[in-house]
RNA sequence: AGGGGUAUAGCUCAGCUGGUAGAGCGACGGUCUCCAAAACCGUAGGUCGCGGGUUCGAGCCCUGCUGCCCCUG
């Protein structure tokens, strides 16, 4: 009884209900009640909100803002992007008002982004400015900043260019062949992404990836030193609210958002990727229906929800976990 | 009503001249230290519409029925 299944390790710290009001969202147009019941949060301390699409995040981090101050700060790879605001769920432009908003829809739309851009833009607002507040789903992006992530210069984008061609001429063999034993045993080498990153990063800094993670420096943000919140948002509950959503979406200007991407419509953009964008370009486009291009975004964001889960309950067992239900 | 076609996994469909079924998608589970709303790995689903018959053996042949599609009237 005591030994409970892991990834549901939740910490079952004093919990009381600090707060209860309810809250409109007027661009997404969805009415939600907050209930919530957390540990003391203490005011100064930085609070980390992970959690899956449509749990309710956003909310929760916005109220504890209102309520004990503080910088929200996004973690979302998606949202950082201008082009979506409503497809990628951003807070909207009220909600932006009620509190400082940081590193949402910075970067623009043809622009590259990753975990590293995301953390070298973190560390500094950590120690400048209002206790920050630190909310998104991109457990990478979470992990790095309380576990470290090692200090590799971003790729070039001609080694990039060089690393596509190599994997289109000679497939996943011909970057495997450059690569040292440590660094293989260290990836997936069935993943063409990750074994692309290692020889990038070994062409690139004439260091092998493995050598690069050993080295390591300790993460910007201890996990001890923060309070972490996980949202656990079981699939039944969660499912129905994501459909939910999307329909709620569309309604708000999803649609115009995409028609505003589609004149130089480019798939292989890193923005590109937001879940539901290239559905309703191909509706704009004439090649399915709405309907259609809804349920493949649909469908799309259950597979990410799970993604999530996944990374959460492996990599987050250490966090405080807070049923969705319960806020 | 007559003629033709079709009925195989949740969905879309493969299955050569008969030897007890496959794929893609979806679902479910997992991996992941720089494209992570990405990429990848694994697992489970089918009394082959129903009933007869031929055959050592039928998803595949014959036949009756039922559903759906098309054509003619």
């Amino acid at each position: 009884m005591s030994e409970k299944r892991p990834g549901f390790n939740r910490q079952t710290g004093p919990a009381r209900k600090i707060h209860e009001n309810a809250s409109n969202d007027s661009q997404n147009g969805i009415m939600c009640r907050v209930v919530i019941a957390i540990p003391d949060i203490s005011p100064d301390r930085p609070v980390l909100i992970a959690g899956p699409t449509a749990s309710g995040k956003s909310a929760l981090a916005l109220d504890l803002a209102r309520r004990q101050g503080g910088q929200i700060i996004n973690a979302d790879a998606i949202q950082v992007f201008a082009n979506w605001h409503v497809l990628s769920a951003r807070p909207s432009p009220p909600e932006e008002a009620q509190a400082p908003h940081r590193l949402y829809g910075h970067v623009a739309r043809d622009a590259d982004y990753s975990v590293g851009h995301w953390l070298r833009e973190v560390a500094p607002l950590l120690h400048n400015g209002p206790r920050p507040i630190i909310v998104g789903g991109t457990g990478l992006y979470f992990t790095a900043l309380t576990e470290g992530l090692a200090e590799i210069p971003p790729t070039p984008p001609d080694i990039r260019a060089e690393a596509d061609d190599r994997l289109a001429t000679d497939g996943l063999a011909g970057l495997l062949a450059d690569l040292d034993d440590a660094t293989c045993a260290r990836i997936d080498t069935q993943n063409p992404m990750r074994v692309q990153r290692a020889w990038e990063v070994q062409h690139a800094t004439g260091r092998s990836l493995a050598d690069w993670h050993a080295k390591t420096p300790p993460p910007v943000l201890p996990l001890a030193d923060c309070h972490a919140l996980v949202i656990d948002a079981p699939k039944d509950w969660l499912s129905p609210r994501i459909e939910r959503r999307f329909t709620q979406m569309v309604r708000h200007g999803a649609l115009d958002e995409a028609r505003a991407n589609l004149p130089d419509w480019d798939p292989a953009r890193l923005s590109s990727k937001a879940i539901g964008a290239a559905d309703l370009i191909a509706h704009l486009q004439g090649h399915i229906s709405l309907a259609e291009a809804q349920a493949n975004a649909v469908i799309a964001t259950r597979q990410y929800a799970k993604r999530q889960r996944t990374w959460f309950r492996a990599r987050m067992r250490d966090w405080h976990w807070l049923n969705a239900a319960d806020i």
